[in-house]
RNA sequence: GCAGGUGUAGUUCAGUGGUAGAACACCACCUUGCCAAGGUGGUUAUGCGGGUUCGAUUCCCGUCACUUGCUCCA
């Protein structure tokens, strides 16, 4: 693993921003926990898009759709079928091929979506079918690889039970788009924003929390009036953009990048990555899509209830179009973390790690120092007092110093220090993790000051 | 899933077929008064399961996890 990556992860794991999963069973594959210090940092994120593309948006709404869905929703949007891939291995040169697409390359004239995987097999090895790598017909046989986690509704497991974990948010919107327009009694364009779990079963995770099988989606679908989708997608590619750069990522870290109309899913018109340079390789954060009628019309016809809205200044009906901004949240995460890390060389020569993160995404917004133990009786006063309001740290151990340091590898953006003089003139001095200045403020404005300071802009 | 690499305190590393050691970190007390000071004391590890052996952290096998490459990626 890159060097500066490894650096990062340990630094995630000994801090308490990341766990590994079920670490004391010997862990579980890609599996990770997010420690007291994650869960605040992906709950600042997490509460920010909120914030952005719900609360302050005139026309969004959110819905908090369950992850467990009726299987005839992925057989409409299609999920069942190509989320199934029939693979297979050569034994010889030991190279990994979709058994479907070596059967229609060598054979065109077969149908070979009309074979079952046994049938695929019988035919491998009748024809001869040769692995492209190597030349020579040697295979494992074909196996199912099926990215969706299945589970069973009820006591016992047989097929008419099973139901499948949800692998997007976004259906969740779409099946209730009809619901969701009729009580908000909102006309289009109309937002609708879900955020939670999905599950892959993917077969290559890695890269730490980048590609897990569980994941954290933050989606919104925004559903206008066709003829004005394209329009929207530039208007939410711009405002998703604008986020993302307000989080204090470094320009040359980023990158939008709109596919090429040979690269788009088949669903889709347009779509633009928003990627981020990982020390690992460039890797997707944001996707903005315009999805147009796609889900809503197949859900009309696997359902049998019409999807369509009648706008009542023209009196036309039809099935809205639907721009797509969706994140994940463990990626966009991921993205905070490695962007903010720091390391500095002091004058000393001494290394001081460091997270940049910017004040309104740190877990804690400032740590209460008492300069010396005969202080911590009026640090304390002084923490409660902010405690109702705003997430402070509390520290005594250690020298000053050595609390400034452990504060600056966390993240936290202010460190207050309470000595002597505040007892005479009810004042702390507050220094700025990044630019070291220090300055005092009264006790009685110290709550202000901060939530200004910590506010989101 | 296949092939390779790795696995010893929280971290970074030693080491040994005879019951594990350091540094830093952490905790307590003392000291200290603004950028990892010092003193004393203390807590913590051989991923898991088998086998060989009188005895295994060390050798062997399996497994699990991490990792690199390949296939996949709505």
């Amino acid at each position: 693993m890159d060097n500066k990556f490894e650096t990062i992860v340990t630094h995630l794991q000994t801090t308490g921003y990341v766990f590994q999963g079920s670490q004391i069973y010997g862990g579980l594959s890609n599996s990770w926990d997010y420690g007291p210090l994650g869960s605040e940092l992906k709950n600042n994120l997490k509460e920010l898009w909120w914030k952005k593309f719900v609360n302050e948006s005139p026309t969004n709404v959110g819905i908090d759709a369950s992850i467990l869905m009726n299987p005839k929703v992925w057989q409409a949007t299609g999920h069942i079928s190509t989320f199934n891939d029939p693979l297979i291995d050569c034994k010889h040169c030991r190279a990994r091929h979709r058994a479907d697409d070596l059967i229609a390359d060598q054979f065109p004239e077969v149908d070979v979506n009309a074979m079952s995987m046994e049938e695929m097999n019988t035919f491998i090895k009748e024809n001869n079918v040769v692995c492209p790598s190597c030349g020579k017909s040697n295979f494992t046989d074909v196996r199912q690889f099926n990215m969706m986690f299945k589970t069973h509704i009820g006591v016992t497991e047989d097929s008419k039970s099973t139901v499948y974990l949800r692998p997007e948010t976004a259906q969740g919107v779409f099946v209730n788009f009809k619901n969701v327009q009729r009580v908000t009694r909102k006309k289009l364009p109309l937002g609708i924003a879900n955020v939670g779990k999905s599950f892959r079963n993917e077969i290559t995770p890695g890269n730490f929390i980048f590609r897990t099988r569980e994941f954290t989606q933050m989606e919104l679908e925004f559903f206008c009036k066709p003829g004005t989708d394209l329009e929207w997608f530039n208007y939410w590619k711009t405002f998703s953009i604008k986020f993302v750069e307000s989080l204090g990522i470094k320009d040359e870290n980023l990158r939008f990048r709109d596919h090429e109309p040979e690269e788009l899913a088949f669903y889709s018109k347009a779509t633009t990555d928003i990627e981020y340079k990982f020390p690992f390789g460039w890797g997707e954060i944001w996707g903005i899509a315009d999805r147009t009628d796609y889900d809503l019309k197949r859900h009309q016809e696997f359902s049998g209830e019409s999807l369509e809205y009648l706008d009542p200044e023209t009196n036309e009906k039809y099935v809205p179009y639907c721009i797509e901004p969706s994140l994940g949240l463990d990626r966009l995460f991921l993205m905070v973390v490695t962007d903010s890390y720091d390391e500095e060389k002091m004058e000393n020569g001494e290394i001081r790690k460091i997270m940049h993160l910017k004040p309104f995404l740190a877990p804690y917004k400032a740590a209460i120092l008492p300069l010396n133990n005969k202080l911590s009786e009026k640090a304390l006063e002084v923490f409660n007092g902010l405690i109702p309001y705003i997430r402070v740290n509390y520290d005594t151990t250690g020298s000053i110093g050595k609390r400034y340091r452990r504060n600056d590898e966390i993240g936290t953006p202010y460190c207050i220090t309470i000595d002597f003089d505040t007892l005479e003139d009810q004042s702390v001095t507050v220094r700025d993790r990044d630019t070291m200045k220090q300055e005092r403020v009264k006790i009685s404005n110290l709550k202000d000051y901060l939530m200004e300071k910590t506010f989101y802009r």
